[in-house]
DNA sequence: TATAGACGTGTAAACGCTTACATCTGGATC
DNA sequence: GATCCAGATGTAAGCGTTTACACGTCTATA
């Protein structure tokens, strides 16, 4: 372990005292030719303050929490991305810990980042609901929840506009000329989201709500929703609500002896890379998940100055691709 | 911000001063009653040890360091969860930085770390070459790295066997008959051992090399790299040394009215999950992400503990799928 | 019965910063 | 020329732990 340049050191060698040092380094006030002449020293002595010495005299540790629900998930690495670059530009890092979407282990993990001296805890993604997460507040420190419920929580929350997003993936299908639309919905928040600006795009084009099966926002929920939606028929075109169920849905489809596309249009939600690849790509609504990330990190970084910073919603950007196709008077 | 709960006060309320309780809760020497009494209080007032506070006392921050290439990699999420897991096992945790694949960011990246008392650091992937890192190296907590150069820098590597998995890789097309068999190579060490590994493997079975092109690692240069080998012609399969090169690959295969599995096999490396979703599945050799982590993990706690641990190679498995079928004597 | 440990506990000094307060200097003001 | 005040610097008291050392108290041994 290398040895520390203490600030005494640097004091000794500037020939001033230690608060000087501390003063000409943290912007207080000292008088100009001392300050670069303790700046210099300092340099040369290749000192850098200690972070635990300086959490313990001043209480902030310069460091936020983050908890996801699955580390290999692809849009959290995004949002890390995010969280990151705008925490460094203010000096702050961050811990991350995933819950791995047990509930048991999430207590844990937020039990454990509160241990650790993080200034506020950023939570994204399901988890825990608000009212365990409201019985656990009073041991936390403040939170910043991110596509995530919590209406009462009295935290700042930073989601997408689901219910847009949705709408405007059911129009596109609608400007394809389709007119009985289908819907494989998700739970929770942004599942009735979704489904609500499904249903509010048809609404506006004065067309009949298409049938809905519940897909779970898995790809085998997705397979069977699929199924049941394609055993019933009534509709040329589907609006899933994840890409991942999307997949399962190709599945279906294929198996029914029926093209994407061609016989059924269809379009995602999340924007995850694999729809590039499927046959036809994937038309979806991809998520800001680095702009998320932004977000949270400077609503974190507002509550630990005390302030209460306003919820931000942010939208997402339709992705148009071959697996929506114009009505040709199929099925 | 929430109050703290002192040491003081747990002892002041157990009715010791605050070395016993320091040694009831760190496993000192105390009388059993006298620790239970004190742990039943800490308890109850809800007490937990400042970080900080331990951290100045002992010199140990219970943090390692992890840099990363790009925070969105699909295969560093899985590593970061094996690094979470393992340390967290012995009451660590990690900072995560990624260097967004920019040698200055990466310095940067570095010193930020190595001056938020990290006790060591685990550097994934390519970055900075050793020479650079060791020129650093004086400033910095011991290194471990994974999947990295670094020969003479005196640290503990955690690598995978990329020459014995290139060899199975190409075994593969060879038991399915190909003789034939051209190679899309990548930079670097993982690049290089790679193309022994097929190498190896054409000579075991007394095949000649076939046609090799450079493809950088990346999805165009792979699509290029095809390009040139299909005008050469010669070969009836391909190993290509990355998922995301064989990616461009079967662009290209396509591209030249050829298909992929009938014309040409071809298989990648690296396990990606987008492999699962093109047409047809593409054969590889998944990477034990994961264990890599936790290989990382355990190293660097060793290192803490002023151990030299012994380099770790991990294997990759052959994950096989359609892009490989039996040679029918096309092409 | 004296005595050497062994064991349990307490006292107080670090650890490396920040910062309230005190002190000193040198004009500016009357 | 005395008085103030502002600005620069120093002194020292925390921040909340850990831990070396000192100090009893017992028990086992001679």
């Amino acid at each position: 372990m290398r040895k520390r340049v203490t600030i005494y050191e640097v004091a000794d060698a500037a020939g001033v005292s230690v608060a000087t040092v501390s003063r000409a380094l943290n912007g207080g006030r000292v008088a100009p030719l001392t300050r670069a002449r303790v700046l210099r020293t300092a340099e040369r002595l290749g000192f850098s303050p200690s972070p635990a010495a300086r959490v313990l005299a001043t209480g902030k540790s310069r460091a936020i929490g983050v908890v996801i629900p699955d580390a290999t998930g692809p849009l959290y690495g995004r949002m890390l991305r995010g969280i990151g670059l705008e925490l460094a530009q203010a000096g702050y890092t961050y811990l991350v810990e995933s819950s791995e979407r047990d509930p048991a282990r999430e207590r844990q993990v937020l039990r454990d980042l509160s241990a650790r001296d993080v200034e506020a805890l950023i939570l994204i993604g399901s988890g825990l609901g608000p009212r365990s997460l409201a019985a656990m507040q009073g041991g936390l420190p403040s939170l910043v929840l991110v596509e995530r419920e919590g209406a009462d929580l009295a935290a700042p929350m930073i989601t997408i506009d689901n219910e847009s997003a949705a709408e405007r993936a059911t129009r596109y299908l609608i400007e394809h000329g389709h007119t009985r639309i289908a819907h494989i919905a998700g739970p929770r928040r942004a599942g009735r989201e979704r489904l609500a600006g499904w249903r509010r795009a048809l609404e506006a084009h004065g067309l009949a709500p298409g049938p809905v099966a519940n897909g779970g926002f898995t790809e085998e929920g997705g397979y069977r929703a699929a199924q049941a939606l394609l055993a019933r028929g009534g509709f040329s075109a589907v609006f899933v609500a994840s890409d991942r169920m999307a997949l399962g849905a190709y599945r279906a489809v294929r198996e029914a002896g029926l093209r994407v596309g061609a016989d059924v249009s269809v379009v995602g939600f999340d924007g995850l890379e694999f729809g590039t690849y499927l046959d036809p790509p994937l038309a979806t609504l991809r998520q800001p998940a680095q702009q998320l990330g932004q977000a949270a990190a400077r609503a974190a970084l507002a509550v630990t100055r005390g302030e209460r910073p306003e919820n931000v919603v942010l939208s997402c950007e339709l992705v148009p691709r071959a697996s929506v196709l114009e009505y040709g008077g199929g099925l």
